[in-house]
DNA sequence: CGGCATCCTGACCGATACTG
DNA sequence: CAGTATCGGTCAGGATGCCG
């Protein structure tokens, strides 16, 4: 982001209207890679693995909360965009072991800016999520269930 | 990273096989954060809003493929979380404006690091998911529908 | 040990319609 | 203009059970 702009309030939008126009509607790519990431464990496999190749069973461990099926399903998915690598020994009860990519690596770094901006905040969000609720507002749920 | 480890494969692990343990299991409120996130309009907001303030049309318009209902519920969660200040102004149509806070613009900074990348590497992953689909395998559908 | 198949629930998301 | 309410579709994700 060169987004060297303003920070005028509501008076004068230049090109601020545009539908996010070009350049930072890198959102097409940015949506989509947030929806691999963005789920509830590829970034959890993608750090545990992170710290080097595991087998199955040691993913499933080090993770735990997950079932074979998300672990499996999740392994797929980051297998298939070519970042992490499947490799299969021929042994007597099959040992298979995954590792990140190059491109897996790279985003060891990115995801680690992330996790650290979300240690360090999450006390302000759940402060403000907390007296958000407190306040005379109708709660946590906006209104999807709800009889 | 400063994961200056290992790359033996499945030999000796050392204490790689703990739950993800204290500090880099930070998965917690990294998990948490990456659903707030990670859902499908919340950092286009974050983004677009941080151009500068906006009203609620102004952002319908910036984005376009947004409903209202999501649009509502985006900018509720975000303001719940404390990323997003509401301010109403009691003029006759009524006059709503939506703004960043100052916790919601530290997102900005991590948030672009991952959209760089994203941005960056789309090829690479859009190459490897066509070469993988390319591949004996099933198909892009991992399981969930498919009669 | 590692993995796939099936069923089911709930969250997420979109289109429409109606209120202040 | 700003927002809520309702309905319906799609999909992530959990539980279980079976196979190599």
């Amino acid at each position: 982001m060169s987004a060297t702009n303003n920070g005028v309030p509501g008076g004068m939008s230049v090109e601020l209207d545009m539908p996010v126009t070009a350049e930072e509607h890198a959102s097409c790519p940015v949506t989509d890679v947030l929806r691999r990431v963005g789920d509830k464990w590829s970034v959890l496999v993608v750090v545990v693995l992170g710290r080097g190749p595991k087998r199955f069973s040691q993913l499933h461990r080090g993770i735990e909360d997950i079932s074979q099926r998300m672990l499996t399903r999740t392994l797929r998915g980051l297998q298939r965009d070519g970042l992490v690598d499947r490799t299969v020994y021929p042994t007597v009860p099959a040992t298979v072991e995954y590792a990140l990519t190059d491109l897996g690596r790279t985003l060891l770094g990115p995801l680690s800016v992330l996790t650290a901006w979300a240690v360090d905040h999450r006390p302000d969000i759940e402060e403000a999520r907390v007296r958000h609720d407190a306040a005379g507002n109708p709660g946590a749920d906006h209104g999807v269930s709800r009889a």
